[in-house]
RNA sequence: GGCCCGUUCGUCUAGGGGUUAGGACGUUAGAUUUUCAUUCUAGAAACAGGGGUUCGAUUCCCCUACGGGCUACCA
């Protein structure tokens, strides 16, 4: 349409936790603005004192970063359009407010909270607009000089948008294609608070306009209020700049009705929020992605194939992919049931292809938060090539690997109790004396000579082989048991033996 | 209630006037793995309903049903 360049923003009022679908919103965004070379802002809508909720705006912040989705312009990064932050460009909207009374396209409305709350209960369809506007006391249905007494005496007012009447809007979204609305179905609006502030409606037209925004991609729950937005750019003489409108679909409850909240993951088990949020007023912890274990590349995998796709079979995208893959237009029109199913085979998935390096530093997280400091470099490397096939989030880690570095703190002793008998006794002791004799242990020697024992103790090899690995593991889990052993070395299976043989043959309690 | 948006396997989706309607998650069965997981193979599983348009509709149009969103001096 024009070939001014692309800048997008990303506008989240600060009030909790970053939910999925509000990463997926930043996600497309960013992915819009790389694939066309342009800006990504971070816009911060704090218009509302008392939804304001302490620290949530630098929660915002962390969640981009864990996320790598780095805003060009923001709060903290500064930029050509700053201040980033609506609260501090409050002086600005008031001019435009009254630019629009000017020009009769809006009006000052006296009505208390009180008695608007009055009229919705009594008048069924009460609607504050074409019907009931001359009913109200505003500056249509009040005479001039009562208007201009009550604003001398400084009376609490806001500023009403002025809905046309018979008018039909309409608008192109990149997503759902020709979208329209009667005006005399929408209601008229407040776009300047009495407090001042403007409300979303205004904020995010003047922000949009300054800011030079030329793609506005937002969640479906603003599409009924689109109309009053084209208005504005409209009334303001902007219309050649507005950007171009693209309505996310929504992010649904995985089994009931309605879209996704934080509720649903407390009471379905599974994490709303990109990060753990924790709310100071209620104390209330809610857990994150990032803290289950999550790979900041699986979430965004996952998010981006919610609602998208490049139209092949591919499901597995890097970050550059879906940037030169990204298409605004592909994005489905339907809201998308959330499957914490498919989230943990992404992350699987990621685990089981990231190099061994990139998982070190997050996987000696896990072991250290259980206690276990691993010194040796080179044996963290190796166990983590051994297991991360079987890991399907961070802290499972901890099993699949954590057997490596300490003993073992439990035995699954069910499983090999009921069956045991002296001969195995037997068989570990001489399993131990031929381990001490040799040299050190090599996987596919020791797997022969084991074999052998077995046999020459006419016991199966099956018999002991699970014994084995719950002696030097704890649980019928984990890589080859030969393996496991060549890497704790023949003292430490040695160790592992014997510790194990008491807790095997000693009477049931 | 009013307005707006939507509807392909259980879930995420591909497709698009003529297809055996494809893939993925999950699920079932089998193989491999003397554990568990991985991996591999195979299977079950969908075009909401009704009218048009058309030689032909799952695909285009309309209606209905269902689902969702909005209906605050919240975003």
């Amino acid at each position: 349409m024009t070939d001014k360049k692309v800048r997008v923003r990303f506008a989240p009022s600060p009030t909790g936790g970053l939910h999925l679908g509000g990463v997926r919103t930043v996600l497309f965004n960013y992915l819009f603005a790389k694939k066309h070379h342009g800006d990504f802002v971070l816009r911060i809508e704090d218009t509302d004192q008392t939804r304001y909720v302490e620290g949530a705006e630098q929660y915002i912040l962390d969640c981009l970063k864990w996320c790598g989705l780095h805003p060009d312009e923001s709060p903290v990064e500064g930029g050509p359009f700053a201040p980033y932050r609506q609260s501090e460009r409050k002086c600005i909207y008031r001019e435009y407010a009254e630019r629009l009374v000017m020009q009769g396209h809006a009006y000052y409305a006296f009505d208390t909270a009180e008695e608007l709350d009055k009229n919705r209960k009594e008048i069924p369809n009460f609607q504050y607009g074409q019907v009931y506007r001359e009913t109200l006391r505003n500056s249509i249905s009040l005479p001039q000089h009562e208007v201009d007494a009550l604003l001398d005496a400084h009376t609490p007012h806001v500023i009403r948008i002025k809905m046309p009447a018979d008018e039909t809007v309409s608008f192109n979204d990149m997503i759902r294609g020709h979208v329209s609305f009667e005006t005399n179905q929408v209601d008229d609006k407040v776009l300047l608070k009495a407090d001042g502030m403007p409300t979303y409606h205004l904020a995010v037209v003047v922000d949009d306009y300054l800011m030079k925004i030329s793609h506005a991609f937002r969640g479906e729950e603003w599409l009924p209020s689109a109309p009053v937005h084209l208005l504005l750019w409209e009334y303001l003489g902007w219309k050649a700049e507005m950007p171009q409108w693209a309505h996310l679909p929504l992010i649904l409850k995985p089994d009931g009705h309605g879209k996704l909240s934080k509720r649903d993951g407390a009471r379905l088990g599974f994490p709303v929020y990109a990060m753990t949020w924790f709310d100071a007023k209620t104390g209330e912890l809610t857990p994150g992605f990032r803290e289950l274990g999550f790979l900041p590349e699986a979430f965004l995998n996952l998010l981006a194939t919610l609602g998208w796709n490049d139209g092949t079979d591919q499901e597995i995208f890097t970050l550059d992919e879906l940037i030169e893959k990204f298409s605004i237009e592909r994005v489905s029109k339907a809201g998308a049931k959330f499957d914490f199913e498919k989230a943990k085979w992404f992350n699987a998935e990621w685990i089981k292809r990231s190099e061994v390096g990139s998982l070190k530093p997050a996987v000696s997280k896990v072991l250290a938060d259980k206690g276990i400091v691993v010194t040796d470099d080179e044996k963290l490397e190796t166990v983590i090539n051994l297991v991360k096939d079987r890991c399907v989030v961070l802290p499972d880690f901890y099993q699949q690997a954590g057997y490596f570095f300490e003993q073992p703190k439990e035995y699954d002793l069910n499983a090999v109790k009921p069956k045991w008998t002296d001969a195995k006794t037997d068989f570990f002791n001489a399993l131990t004396e031929l381990l001490s004799t040799g040299g050190d242990i090599e996987a596919h020697d020791l797997e022969t000579k084991f074999k052998a024992l077995a046999e020459e103790k006419t016991l199966k090899v099956g018999d002991v082989m699970l014994p084995f690995r719950i002696m030097l593991v704890g649980g019928k889990f984990g890589p080859h048991v030969f393996d496991i052993a060549a890497l704790l070395g023949k003292e430490e299976t040695i160790r592992r033996i014997e510790k194990a043989l008491e807790a095997f043959s000693a009477p049931a309690p």
